[in-house]
DNA sequence: TTATTTTATGTAACGCGTTAAATAAAACAC
DNA sequence: GTGTTTTATTTAACGCGTTACATAAAATAA
């Protein structure tokens, strides 16, 4: 019975929607409106980041930038996380241009990548609290943003593509162990990403000074990943 | 003058303590009182977490189940984290005997080694939630526990203990590119636990299918890791 | 007009980690 | 006994992310 009761009021919804007679109640804002308060929230949020860091980045706080309050804020954004969301992909920028002056004069792809991953690592150790902000922010319960595709960021992202033609001339030239680029790129993120994410957040070890476990880290994988004969001196 | 004051203030203390004259005040619990009360506050938030998952814990709760206020936690306990420290050799316990059990049969180092890092990372994957009770609480302001040394944990498990006795046994059979036991267990430990935190935490990305990422992972690591000639057939 | 329906925004609350301030408890000095 | 000093514990609060609920606003239906 309550299946049916609901079959019925779907279908009269998609009716209405589509066939676009006059609602009834009063009217969703526009797009276009929508998209002007979200990026006045938006930019609320960086004001506070970028001011006085990220601790000080509360929905309540956003919401008196934002000159509303904290409720409405989630009727734009899901959570805070989604809001913080659209600052990743700046934070991103800024290593993206990192990376991509750190491959300038290097033409060999293994010395590109090689450089691309020791930049990737020092970035975030250098910038402690932006990874904190993208990489450890609990959200316990909520999926993943589907509307938020990191791999779209980063396919946007100059450093990362300079990554990505890097690995297709290895590939051709045989460089590499296997023949999947896609494999290849998550090999290396996840390596260079263990280093960073051990050195940040496990503290409790004494761990090898940095560069010494950066640069025989990287190494490692390079070794791992390369075939015999393709591993120049370094640099 | 402050400088003076304080000085003086000190050495009054000093004093006091080490010739134990009667103490004007009230005297502190014993260390053993103080065990007792902190196990009790352990114990409950072991029960919440057991029986109730991670994100019952809250200290309110515990100081419930422990009898006393929040407030009282804060006297025995610097923080949350604090206490939670106390499970994680629980945990590290359970994947130590993971581990054990893992490598049963397996003889030669390299073989045990490719166990104990694929063991590694299916614990955690199928822990997930006590991967986050270890590895992404933010403390934020505060420094390292430094009575709680995971290092010093890590030592006294038996899973952990085998690691190094096979990074030991190969390196003696000339098995490695590196000579050094710690540096070689450093950069496991980080390749290992980047596929664990990427896989668990950056959802975002679409990662190749688990089995797939962690075993070409794996023996990336490996292969840049040996020395030539001695990568065996794995298994 | 008035009633109804839907959206947008606000009010007040929940439980959270943590802490300042108050208070209780236990010793000594007088 | 009465104060004094130190420790242990509680009370009450802060700001936090989030949400149930109320209300305002804007449209249609009658």
């Amino acid at each position: 019975m309550d299946c049916k009761i609901f079959l019925i009021r779907v279908l009269k919804k998609v009716k209405v929607m589509s066939t676009k007679e006059k609602r009834r109640g009063r009217p969703p804002k526009s797009d276009r409106q929508k998209e002007v308060i979200r990026q006045r929230i938006i930019a609320s949020a960086r004001e506070l980041f970028l001011d006085e860091g990220f601790e000080k980045v509360s929905m309540r706080k956003i919401a008196v930038k934002a000159r509303c309050t904290p409720t409405t804020l989630y009727h734009y954004f899901r959570n805070k996380r989604h809001i913080l969301h659209f600052l990743w992909e700046e934070l991103f920028q800024q290593l993206s241009d990192s990376c991509v002056e750190a491959v300038q004069g290097y033409k060999d792809p293994l010395s590109r990548i090689r450089r691309l991953m020791t930049q990737y690592i020092h970035y975030w150790l250098e910038n402690k609290d932006h990874y904190r902000v993208i990489f450890m922010i609990e959200d316990l319960s909520s999926p993943p943003d589907e509307d938020v595709n990191a791999t779209s960021i980063m396919g946007r992202m100059q450093g990362f593509q300079i990554l990505v033609e890097a690995i297709e001339q290895g590939c051709k030239d045989g460089l590499f162990f296997y023949d999947d680029m896609e494999l290849i790129w998550q090999i290396l993120s996840t390596h260079v990403h263990g280093i960073v994410t051990s050195l940040i957040t496990v503290r409790e070890i004494q761990w090898r000074p940095d560069h010494e476990l950066i640069e025989s880290s990287i190494e490692t994988t390079l070794r791992g990943l390369v075939n015999e004969g393709h591993l120049l001196k370094r640099y």
